[in-house]
DNA sequence: TTACAATGCTCAAACGTTTGAGCAAGGTGC
DNA sequence: GCACCTTGCTCAAACGTTTGAGCATTGTAA
């Protein structure tokens, strides 16, 4: 029985498989790797090589071939976002989606983790070589390492993110629809009293973008919502939720701004009693689901992962094949769904009648 | 405003910042790379170095860096599992795992992902020189790709799955207490008539240890599983369930080959009326869940993607560094999560007795 | 016969680093 | 004055490919 010990220990190189062809290491280059027939080879060492190739198990050295070539067909992907300590179902999706639309497009992805990094050393390993370009999630204008790539020579497509400078090419989904989608489902189903389950630190800008369009939908229809009802979210969001039902008047609805949010809330009605939608709608954004029965699906604004990475995959391939045109900046199309967290707003019970 | 096509175009190379440090390429590179103080360069050189390093916003090139070195930090996993076309909750967690493991250890980790490419083809890709070493899923002793593997240099850890002539180190989920532990948990319940739900064409043979293991720890208390209750499973689980449950003695408990099948049990049931786990209590295997309030946790053997990613990582790493001891084949304790699809088993209502 | 093209291969430079060996300049010991 | 060490840098080879240029050999045209 062969033993781990009994492999080889070193790798095949070019050169052994001249040897044993019989041939020039330019050979069999030509052979393994020339577009067919560009130089010509004989059909009888054409199959010597081969022949030899197979025998030695060769496997080119890519790091070699690409450092010849400038070409690695290897695509980074890089979340400016600097948790995922816990499970993130999200980036989990989105990074599975590039991979499988990068590998569409004939190139491997390199996901790239970072914790502890400096922004510097994250921009030297993104721009050492490895990968012919960048699609980099969620960075802000004035990200330290967005400042470094800018200075670079790098492919780079934003996703969902922000460019202070208008220099990257970039693709995110609708959110001015996604939010105006929001406004409008909540006021059809009528309610006045609204909620906002905010961001916590690093993704507050994003977060404010949105509770910015959301406030500025249902303005359109005279609704404001007050400050004190836009809260910031925290790890456990059930005290700022018991406090808010608790008011003489509490809000019939809350939108949260992503789904992970959304479902915690809706964990947190359930263990206070909370009857959602009766006592509370709530509205979330992503269109995270379990695609299992579940108590409740959170109503939510819906975005098709597969197509945000094919989009953002094909604008970066264009990129590294030289496409010098006009900045282009893509938005994907969202839906509404409708879940089961969101249901018509019941009036107020026996309180005090407002003031005409 | 600039402009992408403001960029530079070109990557910075050692030698431009030895030309403007006013020192050779050998000098920047001992000051950049060198492990620090072996060669002794003064501080006035090393400051300017640095500096000119910082103004060219420098960035090593990895591919030839790794190539001298013989080494590029990077790892790979991979998954001989086919499939993928869907969203796969379990490999996402999993790659998450291993790139959270991977850069604990100084790794970054190449998820490669394969759909057309033949074993050849990968088996270049992987064997390339790009990645130090592979972690390998659930290979079958027989896979072509694992031939090739064999018979290269590349370290390589198998990840729940066998290699059929105990060359490489291995890790795995104790699959062997984890069905004890479902035989138990279904006997403690008092379930005797008990059915299986098996698994698709490549999936077949982890999942027919499985139930072997099933069986033999039933067997032990005198049950036997029905060889027309053990059902492959298909896209669609729904018709043979209904056609279980219309017999005159159902089963009071299915096990499922992965928590996945699990999940999709549980939906049907819920749209055949059939009540879990009154009717029916269902068992998995994984751990998987959704990590917000469900109707139903399925009651399964949870395996610690986390714990599993680390294992392998620590054993590849080992490997890696001329590890040259006896093989080592690392097992991960599994637990039970009762979850809440597991009940008791109820009497056969009204049914004629069995003979005593 | 000479000129020139086609065929089928090899030579050698290049990609951007790392690193052992080497070398000048200055210091120290006797 | 000589041997020898230390300091601080540079030289040049090497990693494993790719590829433009080159070079025999044979074939074809005039």
């Amino acid at each position: 029985m062969p033993k781990i010990a009994d492999r080889q220990t070193e790798r095949t190189t070019l050169h052994e498989v001249a040897t044993l062809a019989g041939v020039s290491a330019s050979t069999v280059s030509l052979v393994l790797a020339g577009k067919a027939g560009h130089r010509r080879i004989s059909e009888d060492t054409r199959a010597r090589v081969k022949r030899a190739a197979e025998d030695l198990n060769y496997a080119p050295n890519l790091l070699t071939r690409s450092l010849r070539r400038g070409r690695t067909h290897i695509l980074s992907f890089f979340s400016a976002f600097r948790h995922r300590e816990e499970a993130d179902l999200y980036m989990d999706s989105l990074s599975s989606a590039i991979e499988m639309a990068g590998g569409e497009a004939g190139y491997d992805v390199l996901v790239h983790c970072n914790f502890s990094r400096s922004p510097k050393e994250i921009y030297q390993f993104l721009n050492g070589g490895l990968s012919d370009g960048l699609i980099l999630f969620a960075p802000q204008g004035d990200d330290p390492l967005l400042a470094l790539l800018r200075k670079s020579s790098l492919p780079l497509v934003i996703m969902n993110g922000r460019d202070g400078e208008q220099m990257f090419p970039s693709v995110a989904d609708d959110v001015t629809v996604g939010m105006q989608l929001v406004a409008d489902q909540l006021i059809q189903n009528g309610h006045r009293r609204i909620a906002i389950l905010s961001a916590i630190a690093f993704e507050a800008r994003d977060a404010d973008r949105r509770i910015h369009l959301l406030r500025k939908g249902l303005a359109a229809h005279g609704i404001t919502v007050p400050d004190h009802w836009v809260i910031p979210s925290r790890e456990d969001a059930r005290p700022a939720l018991q406090q808010l039902m608790a008011e003489p008047e509490p809000p019939t609805a809350i939108y949260c701004w992503h789904d992970r949010l959304a479902y915690g809330v809706l964990a947190c009605c359930e263990s206070l009693g909370i009857d959602v939608p009766t006592d509370l709608s709530i509205v979330g954004y992503d269109g995270l689901h379990w695609p299992f029965p579940t108590r409740h699906i959170a109503a939510s604004v819906s975005v098709n992962h597969s197509t945000l990475a094919r989009m953002s995959v094909r604008l970066l391939d264009e990129y590294i094949n030289g496409y010098e045109g006009p900045l282009r900046e893509e938005v994907l199309p969202v839906t509404f769904t409708p879940g089961t967290s969101l249901g018509p707003a019941l009036p107020l019970q026996r309180s005090k009648n407002e003031s005409p």
